[in-house]
DNA sequence: GTGCAGTAATCGCCTTTGTGAAAC
DNA sequence: GGTTTCACTTTGGCGATTACTGCA
């Protein structure tokens, strides 16, 4: 053969030749990028350099009738995977959540402060009085209880100037990551004009706010709760939590700026950004940056943005909650708290009440327990399916199909439920909660007819024909229609059904009826290479292959066929399908088992791996095996004999580690023998000066060994009861009472000796027991003279393994 | 301000039965 | 030499959904 420059060939070995005899081989001529013919060949070093890629692609190599075409990379360098998209949605789930829990932590901080005494002593300071003494007539009657609230709102219109808006949703892009990285302790957040709200680092600074008499939006609700706890309303702090979206908004291709990004461009600083009104923004920024007391107006006129921070008030008169928005004066008008759709600064998603938290009784210098977090959020949304799809992202099928539930639901049942097991709530409290419950959950079910079509669109009670999906269908299909919207139909949701393939239902364990006639049919799909070859070829032949659909009403449980003379009945690929344990074959066992199924056949028994599920791999489909399926008459058969083996093998398992064990031991003693050989025979002759030889004499290398360890033990603890070897050959000045070996040249180490000997010290002797039932400490050190009453004692203390000898 | 249609992007679901090398 | 175990690798297309824009 021969290669004119090939890249496989052939290597000038003996061997190969020999080979390459036999083998018809074809002589072909390289392009000059493989060659490293031409100037981009070799370097001026003489190394072999890659052709630029272009040239590979711009120049197709031609082989007789075979055309080789080199392509450029599939995918774009900027686009990710799909494991690196679901790496960075799942850190974004992480700092959604992480901040929801911290801005649950903020609220409830400041929750806790407007329950302080010291900040509501301030507070009644700053109330008028003819308000104080309005408000003190307010469980005498609704118009009273109203009033009450519509003075202290008036008046607090008039007192607290705003400022800025609160917490707000930002996207991520506005969180500069790197930058984080950079200036964590720069107060970023300012120089990048996200400083949201004020910082206020504790009580005393909050109640300040109150003298200065202006802050933003949130501070205003927060103060004004202050204020309706003072004069003795029952006021929860409510707000609407503004976390970083879960999700990125979608990118849109670079085109000419529309209107509205025009408008966005016309923005100065990024702080602007924050303060999105209905009202002019000019204005309100004119206004805003002027610091003139009219500026805040904007922020309180009842038709400006809604706040995302307000309160509630317990109204015993008409038994229930009532909102307040002190900002823009509203009172009782919950649906006016739902942000416009248009306002992406203000997501309602989350809506948290945080009720006053209780001090416990005759302790005031003790912290507040936890305040109890309601979740309030369907009273103040029409839209309660997208507040729940912009908390987060729905649980997938398979999430679902494993019990897992939606983190804000564990959360808000943490929130609602820790307080009502640890506050004493009286049965008052309690009922007025459940009571609130049950009003908010018939909220939901309650819901109006959409007045339009996007609005029947995962309608939980109504549903259209065009929002059916490509596996749904109606069923039966004479249902009653409900109504009319636009010329289309209105159905139940109860009767819109999910239909799926043959095989897809015999994943769930049912089986198509014969006889059926499906019910829709869409076009096949194909995952694997195997199943996409077939389609194409279907399809090239002018007969695409459908997928036929079948719904529940159509099939039947999945009745394997049963074990039959100890034969295990088998599919064609030789195993049972077991997606479901009802798929079991009658008269079979399922052992889940790994590698039994190597004894089944070794004793004879008939058996079939069992296929539980499938995953994919390189465009493959591989079948999940979890042990075997036998008859029933054979089970404990072969799991006595499982036993028998599983004994056997630990059996081996454990005289091979002994076997270990003995030759490594072997391998040090020897060691040291012949170390102590070559001592004894020629270490004599060193240097006279050499300490060791002098001191140890004719002391073997393990003699010494010994007593090194020995004098180790000494330096630590003067006696030594732990364990291991011991030399003892005067009585008093060691004991060893805790186990291991004892070598006394004197006496055996029977119990008797011990005790005498450890009652010698015990005048100055102590022991560390354990006392589990003392609470406060896991272990104590009792002073063993002090127990000398009790003869127990005694021998616990020597027992116990440590013993402190004065000596 | 609201609803609708169109567009673009994201994201979840569907699919459905191996292979070769190393260890035992 | 036969049998078992282990590692390999993280598709990709389509439909549903959502965000956004412009228009009525």
């Amino acid at each position: 053969m021969e290669a004119s420059g090939s890249a496989f060939p052939s290597d000038n070995d003996d061997e190969d030749d020999e080979d390459d005899d036999t083998m018809d081989w074809e002589d072909v001529a390289l392009p000059s990028y493989m060659t490293g013919a031409g100037s981009s060949g070799h370097d001026e070093a003489g190394d072999v350099t890659m052709a630029e890629p272009e040239a590979i692609e711009n120049e197709p190599a031609t082989y007789k009738d075979v055309e080789v075409v080199v392509e450029g990379a599939r995918r774009p360098m900027n686009k990710m995977s799909k494991m690196e998209m679901a790496v960075q949605r799942q850190l974004r789930e992480w700092m959604h959540n992480s901040h929801v829990v911290l801005l649950i932590s903020h609220f409830m901080v400041r929750n806790n402060w407007c329950a302080r005494e010291d900040v509501q002593a301030v507070c009644l300071s700053v109330i008028p009085d003819h308000i104080q003494r309005q408000c003190k007539n307010k469980d005498a009657s609704r118009d009273d209880f109203t009033m009450g609230i519509k003075w202290l709102l008036t008046w607090w219109h008039g007192y607290f100037t705003i400022t800025g808006p609160g917490l707000v949703t930002r996207s991520h892009d506005e969180y500069d990551l790197r930058e984080w990285d950079q200036h964590l302790h720069d107060n970023l957040l300012q120089r990048l004009g996200l400083q949201d709200t004020e910082i206020v680092a504790d009580s005393l600074a909050f109640v300040n706010c109150l003298a200065e008499k202006k802050g933003t939006r949130d501070l205003s609700a927060q103060l004004f709760t202050a204020l309706l706890r003072t004069l003795g309303f029952d006021t929860r702090l409510v707000c609407s939590l503004q976390p970083v979206p879960y999700r990125i908004p979608a990118r849109r291709k670079e085109s000419a700026p529309s209107k509205k990004e025009n408008e966005e461009e016309e923005k100065d600083t990024p702080s602007e950004m924050a303060f999105p009104l209905r009202t002019s923004r000019a204005t309100a920024r004119l206004a805003y940056n002027r610091g003139d007391g009219d500026g805040d107006q904007v922020w309180k006129h009842k038709k400006a943005k809604v706040p995302t921070v307000w309160c509630e008030v317990w109204n015993p008169h008409v038994q229930r909650w009532q909102c307040v928005d002190p900002v823009r004066q509203l009172y009782n008008e919950p649906l006016l708290m739902e942000p416009g759709v248009s306002d992406r600064r203000n997501l309602l998603s989350m809506v948290l009440a945080l009720e006053c938290p209780e001090r416990p009784q005759g302790k005031k210098r003790q912290r507040p327990r936890l305040c109890r977090a309601i979740d309030v959020t369907r009273r103040y949304t029409t839209k309660w399916q997208r507040a729940l799809s912009l908390r987060e992202r729905d649980l997938t099928k398979r999430e679902r199909e494993i019990g897992w539930q939606r983190w804000s639901d564990v959360l808000l049942n943490i929130l609602a439920g820790s307080a009502r097991g640890s506050a004493r709530h009286d049965a008052d409290v309690l009922r007025r909660l459940e009571r609130e419950q049950e009003e908010l959950a018939s909220l939901e079910k309650h819901d109006a007819l959409p007045s339009s079509l996007q609005g029947f669109r995962h309608h939980p009670v109504y549903a259209l024909e065009r929002h059916l999906k490509k596996h749904e269908v109606i069923h039966p299909p004479d249902t009653r229609v409900i109504g009319h919207i636009k010329g289309e139909k209105i159905y139940p949701r109860a009767n819109v059904r999910t239909l799926h393939t043959r095989e897809t239902w015999i994943k769930q364990g049912r089986v198509v009826r014969d006889g059926q006639d499906p019910v829709k049919k869409v076009a096949a799909r194909a995952v694997t290479i195997e199943k996409k070859r077939i389609l194409e070829e279907a399809k090239m032949q002018g007969n695409p292959i459908e997928a036929e659909l079948f719904g529940e009403w159509q099939t039947g449980p999945y009745i394997a066929p049963p074990v039959v003379d100890g034969i295990v009945p088998k599919n064609a690929f030789g195993r049972v399908d077991l997606f479901t344990p009802e798929m079991l074959p009658k008269g079979a066992a399922h052992l889940e088992i790994q590698g039994i199924g190597r004894l089944a056949r070794q004793l004879g028994i008939d058996f079939a791996e069992c296929v539980v599920d499938f995953e994919f791999m390189r465009g493959r489909s591989l079948p999940v095996m979890n042990g075997i399926v036998v008859a029933e008459e054979n089970k404990a058969m072969l799991l006595e004999a499982w036993r028998e083996q599983e004994h056997h093998r630990f059996e081996k398992e454990q005289s091979k580690q002994q076997r270990e064990a003995y030759k490594r031991w072997r391998k040090l003693l020897m060691g040291c023998m012949i170390d102590a050989h070559v001592e004894r025979d020629y270490g004599r002759k060193k240097d006279d000066d050499n300490e060791n030889a002098i001191q140890h004499g004719n002391a073997t290398a393990w003699d010494r060994y010994l007593r090194e360890e020995h004098g180790k033990k000494n330096d630590n603890d003067d006696d030594y009861a732990g364990g291991g070897f011991i030399r003892e050959n005067d009585e008093d000045s060691h004991s060893a009472a805790g186990g291991g070996f004892l070598q006394d040249d004197e006496e055996e180490d029977d119990d008797d000796d011990i005790l005498q000997r450890s009652k010698k010290r015990k005048g100055k002797g102590r022991a560390i027991v354990s006392d589990d039932d003392d609470d406060d400490s896991d272990s104590d050190l009792y002073d063993a003279q002090a127990d000398d009453d009790d003869p127990d004692s005694d021998d616990e203390a020597v027992a116990g393994g440590f013993l402190f000898d004065d000596d």
